[in-house]
DNA sequence: TTTGGTAATTGCCTTATGGTAATAAACTAA
DNA sequence: TTAGTTTATTACCATAAGGCAATTACCAAA
């Protein structure tokens, strides 16, 4: 909706990823330390990441690397 | 003053980094794309860089990772 | 059919990020 | 000394992130 610069999710990756190991997003968003209500908004692209979400993947996920999960671009909110 | 989770940046890093490119605090902003203020108080500890900032410092600066110049851990703001 | 887990959604609220001045202190060069 | 640059600060404001709680819809298993 705005040219603004944000941290964006690869929805598909972090999806497949999640799908792979059985997590649901319930339990995504109990680990990440958010609601699922925040995890829902931010896989459906209506809100973008935080510095919380953000972190708390990285903290939560071992595995995951920043270049993975996230990239920055230009807005892309509908 | 609280227990929640943030990017934050490595001060010293990017102090140096800065000075050894000769780059003002003003210019940086601009580079990234955010006013000198707003610099000035991530620079401070004031405040915890949000996307834009994040996404601004990765974009303009491309020989500068998410990993050297941020981690994620809680929140020290005063 | 009913239970249970999951994903999707939404309205309301709080807080944090960032902008816009404007100002002050410090330092450097002319 | 004065002008210019840089860093620090601050009050006020707008917007975005995220919580909370509730609701809806879907689908699989008992």
């Amino acid at each position: 909706m705005d040219g603004t610069k944000a941290i964006l999710v690869d929805v598909d990756f972090l999806q497949t990823y999640l799908e792979n190991k059985g997590i649901s997003q319930c339990q995504f968003a109990e680990e990440v330390g958010v609601t699922q209500s925040t995890v829902n908004r931010i896989m459906n692209g209506k809100r973008n990441p935080g510095g919380k979400f953000v972190t708390g993947v990285l903290q939560g996920f071992n595995d995951l690397s920043f270049d993975e999960v996230f990239s920055c671009s230009d807005n892309l909110l509908k």
